[in-house]
DNA sequence: ATGCTGCTATGTCAAATGACAGGGTTTGTT
DNA sequence: AACAAACCCTGTCATTTGACATAGCAGCAT
């Protein structure tokens, strides 16, 4: 299994149950879609390499970007417990995914302690991340907004060593940052030529750079995150 | 352990090990703080009877609300693998809780499979709401928003009994109603008034009232939702 | 009665954000 | 070279939402 620092290693005997549990690795290049929103996935991944995206469409058309996904994170957890999935995921880069199947799920929980409590601590995390985007949502002006997502995207991708220099390679279009923010591309883009004028934040398709972390959270009125050990399931 | 409407019971023997676990039901009036941001809380809760209210505060004193609790949900999953907490919980009524302690969580998912499996399907189950609070922040303007709200309160109160006739008694001002939309006092005033004329949804400080479901279900684009049978921690 | 508090309502104006229309650049394809 | 497809950028104007100030109304204590 792929290392990847920032996150923690199991055991040896809990290696050979990952091992036997796994279906193997599946790989996608920017643009696929993993899972489409409102099919029945029998497969249910964890990722390995690469950066994906969440996303919920409504029938008009409207779409709005749920959250970003990194090394270590579970995919599919809702599809676990529900089946039928309420969102889309897409690959932002190459990413490389480990699959297991579905039904072999409830078996996880139940045979596991350790992976079902470290699923536990990616579900409260996930919680937690999805809570902050809503007070962004909820709270935030645009620039603040996109300050406090270019903060966490950085701060992730320094999690999980994407982001050595602590500017984030990943490539992200400005309609992509309008519809995770709940704004109009227009406007998104003279927020972001804005920020850019007031240093704060230099946000091109291909890479986000932030000269200067603590103004940046001062700015969007973030509290100092602290790096946290991700589990690996 | 009190019954509630529409969540399912447990074998026996896990009920006796939930006897032991628990260290006793705690009762809270409305206005009532049951968890302080930034504060360590020694216990955790499952939600026997009433509402309460999940909220986060900027430190310039802007307030989101992230997500109200009903009969049946857990209390303090991030608190339990990270120890502060992030958000302040808040009663909205008379409520009864069951509490746990925070040091025995470990324990209840390493030896409980089937409680662990529970608690996972709340987990999956929180996070599939605040995904469509999410949209609603980020896609639906404010009418939408606050029909939105609407139908997601009132299905909840049918899912635990508390919306009998499909009118659910609960005391929101319209203060918390902007808090929980991201919008300004003045706007959702305007808005309610709105919808009272339209007559798609009529919102007072102690009731919700929607004549039809359905139409306010297409007005907000949301998919119908089936009602799912709850676990109960 | 008086004042107080928390909540809902209204009027007026300002600021933030969205809509539309069009132009520019890069990249890849034929 | 010509074209097309994605992007990013800019100007202008409309709409949504917010800010501020004020009024009314019920409940409640003195």
């Amino acid at each position: 299994m792929a290392q990847c620092p920032g996150l923690h290693q199991h055991s040896p005997n809990v290696r050979d149950w990952i091992a036997s549990f796994r279906k193997g690795e599946v790989r996608y290049e920017r643009g696929d879609q993993v899972f489409v929103q409102g099919t029945r996935p029998p497969y249910l991944f964890t990722v390995m390499a690469g950066v994906l995206m969440r996303t919920r469409l409504l029938e008009d058309g409207r779409r709005q970007i749920i959250n970003f996904m990194f090394p270590g994170d579970f995919i599919g957890l809702q599809a676990a417990v529900d089946g039928e999935m309420a969102h889309s995921v897409e690959a932002l880069t190459s990413v490389t995914l480990c699959a297991f199947a579905r039904t072999q799920f409830f078996d996880l929980v139940t045979q596991q302690p350790r992976l079902s409590f470290d699923l536990t601590w990616l579900a409260a995390h996930e919680e937690a991340a999805l809570e902050e985007h809503i007070v962004s949502l909820g709270q935030r002006n645009a620039r603040e907004r996109m300050v406090a997502l270019a903060v966490f995207l950085v701060q992730r991708g320094l999690d999980t060593g994407l982001a050595p220099a602590g500017v984030l390679q990943l490539t992200i279009t400005q309609g992509q940052i309008a519809d995770m923010l709940g704004l109009s591309l227009v406007h998104t883009n003279r927020s972001l030529q804005a920020l850019r004028r007031l240093g704060l934040v230099d946000w091109t398709l291909t890479a986000i750079r932030i000269p200067d972390l603590g103004q940046a959270r001062r700015f969007a009125h973030l509290d100092g995150g602290s790096a946290r050990l991700r589990p690996y399931i």
